[in-house]
RNA sequence: GCGCCCGUAGCUCAAUCGGAUAGAGCAUCGGCCUUCUAAGCCGAGGGUUGCAGGUUCGAUUCCUGCCGGGCGUGCCA
């Protein structure tokens, strides 16, 4: 049950018997403790539409109480506070308990696409993907969560010029007699080497060119190498999932090479079928009204440059046209970098013109800032400077298991690691989730591997705590009555009550600060209780223990929502 | 030039889409481990929310103008 939307329904209907208007309560969880749990904020409007005094009108609406599970209270200008009875937090808890979606009210199921991660396969994936990775995997886990039909789209890009260096370069291994398994363990380097070439050896950028030309012509020979080095690289991105704890597949990944057929059958579309194309120095183009360029001239979308060639507008209109006819998408969301939003709403403006996108869809480009260094400026992305994501994953892994060998030292060392994976993996995971994903990103070893405060270990340490009270306890059953009485007991049961409207505000503009946010303020909660109240051979041990499951449920479910996983002891 | 985004405590970030006295963490300072894991808890200091106007009972939030920063702006992705 969502509290919040429950007392918006009832103060909502007692507000529009009382003015008949249709005026909305607007309840809002409680900014400060001292004005209870709950808050109403529609009187002032109401009152005000009504030209009526707000405190007259939140007298009657507060006068106008049948048996309500709850107090109110009017203060200030005309708001109105709210305070949940202990019986209805006690037996709200109690439901709650056998629910195993902790709450949640499933909405209608939809099918739902997110293209997240879509690394370049021409480059190893390095930490500007860390973005679009973990806040889109965090995205399906939610989204799947709550009932819904998730396709993950891994969107990788497996094609165009960038190959010709390197199939070219594979060429020249193969014929001095070198390894060429051994040479693509680090694609990173490969690609450095491939490219310094090209811009040093004029024989070597011609051949180059002309893989590309063959490249896209299926030469056959061609193909077996560029299937050989992409077939790599995916093994080397798939590695890095696993370690990093994302739920992408092979299966998920349907490359930009996938569309080529369909790409001549998209100009064709464009041009016979709704006139939309124009040539326009050699290219061919789509102008629309919305899209001005420089001096005010009409900005093309460009689908098929002069040379014949096909720029990625193409690619992701036929992945457009995809994933609407075929997969049936009702909603579609690109988890891609805030550069890409004027080519992202171009995409989306052709497609709707070509019917790619139908009216009852919904596409949406969830952006994110960029990855800065500290200083500000920015990870450039071909000078070979950017930081391979498998090594930060591996640098945070290293540095919780110093920490955790320090705190713990009794642990063996399998627990150690074990520990130290799931608290380094989450601890970078978090730094980025917890923050407003459309904000740039400054890349901070030391603050992005801190151990303390809001992080993940926080969330993770809570966790440890409440699992080490119940191997302690020895019980295996969980009967009682629950009973709140202290501040301590009531303000963390409210807060486990709030699962269900910190998964929905989540939701509303896909932020996961916001889970986040609840997380540590669940755990904060929880710690003050635990600092406060006595829980093993307390009077009321069963009860307290009680919330302690309940935290402990929503924290793991929580994390795992993030992707972050928990350890029964740290 | 034009378009979009951003500017909140020394630093990193919040503020539930107009609500009450702008909150956390880090850092600084002080207290709490012979009792359930101190990666914890309690407390203190720290703010003219870039600046100036406007809208209204009420603005970090909406509007206008400036200042500062970023990104994008026809054949890379």
């Amino acid at each position: 049950m969502n509290i919040q939307q429950f007392l918006e329904r009832e103060l909502t209907k007692d507000l529009v018997k009382i003015s008949g208007k249709n005026f909305p309560a607007i309840v809002k969880p409680a900014q400060r403790t001292e004005f209870g749990h709950y808050q109403a904020n529609g009187i002032m409007g109401a009152a005000k539409a009504l030209k009526q005094n707000p405190r007259e009108l939140a007298k009657k609406l507060v006068s106008n109480t049948q048996a309500r599970p709850f107090e109110t209270e009017i203060a200030g200008p005309g708001f109105i506070n709210i305070t949940l009875k202990t019986d209805f937090i006690a037996d709200a808890l109690s439901a709650l308990r056998s629910d195993p979606l902790l709450g949640i009210t499933k909405p209608k199921s939809l099918k739902i696409v997110v293209d997240y991660s879509s690394p370049n396969l021409a480059k190893e994936m390095h930490i500007g993907h860390l973005r679009t990775t973990t806040i889109g995997d965090s995205i399906v886990r939610i989204l799947e969560y709550i009932g819904h039909d998730l396709v993950r789209a891994n969107h990788v890009g497996d094609w165009g010029a960038q190959f010709g260096s390197l199939l070219a370069y594979m060429d020249q291994l193969t014929e001095t007699g070198q390894s060429l398994s051994t040479e693509l363990k680090d694609l990173e380097r490969f690609y450095q080497a491939a490219s310094a070439l090209f811009k040093k050896n004029q024989d070597f950028a011609e051949k180059a060119r002309n893989y590309v030309v063959k490249l896209q012509s299926g030469d056959p020979n061609c193909i077996e190498l560029w299937k050989q080095f992409i077939s790599e690289s995916i093994r080397h991105s798939q590695v890095v999932y696993k370690t990093f704890d994302i739920t992408l597949a092979n299966s998920d990944i349907r490359a930009e090479s996938a569309y080529n057929d369909d790409l001549p059958t998209v100009v064709q579309e464009l041009a016979s079928e709704h006139s939309l194309l124009v040539e326009s120095d050699g290219a061919k183009c789509v102008f629309l009204d919305e899209f001005k360029g420089k001096d005010q001239k009409p900005l093309p979308a460009i689908i098929q440059k002069s040379d014949g060639g096909y720029p990625y507008m193409a690619t992701d209109l036929a992945a457009a046209r995809y994933r609407t006819r075929v997969l049936k998408a009702n909603k579609v969301l690109y988890v891609v970098g805030v550069e890409q939003q004027l080519h992202l709403k171009q995409v989306f403006a052709v497609a709707k013109k070509a019917g790619y996108i139908q009216k009852d869809q919904e596409y949406k480009h969830l952006s994110f800032g960029m990855v800065l260094k500290e200083d500000g400026s920015r990870f450039k992305t071909r000078d070979g400077a950017d930081v391979k994501l498998i090594d930060v994953v591996n640098e945070a892994i290293e540095r919780a298991l110093a920490l955790v060998s320090k705190k713990n030292p009794s642990l063996s060392i399998s627990e150690k690691q074990k520990i130290a994976r799931v608290v380094g993996i989450g601890s970078i995971k978090y730094a980025e989730l917890s923050k407003n994903r459309t904000t740039d990103y400054i890349f901070d070893w030391d603050r992005m591997l801190s151990f303390e405060g809001n992080t993940a270990p926080y969330l993770q340490y809570s966790y440890t705590r409440i699992r080490s009270l119940f191997r302690r306890a020895e019980i295996n059953s969980l009967e009682g009555k629950i009973e709140i009485t202290e501040e301590a007991e009531i303000r963390l049961s409210l807060k486990i009550l709030q699962f269900p409207e910190a998964i929905e505000s989540t939701l509303e503009d896909y932020q996961a600060n916001v889970l986040c946010g609840y997380l540590y303020e669940l755990s904060g909660l929880f710690n003050t209780f635990y600092e406060r109240c006595p829980i093993l051979g307390s009077y009321n041990q069963t009860s307290r223990l009680i919330l302690c499951d309940l935290t402990s449920r929503i924290i793991k479910q929580g994390l795992e929502l993030l992707g972050i996983k928990t350890v029964e002891q740290m």
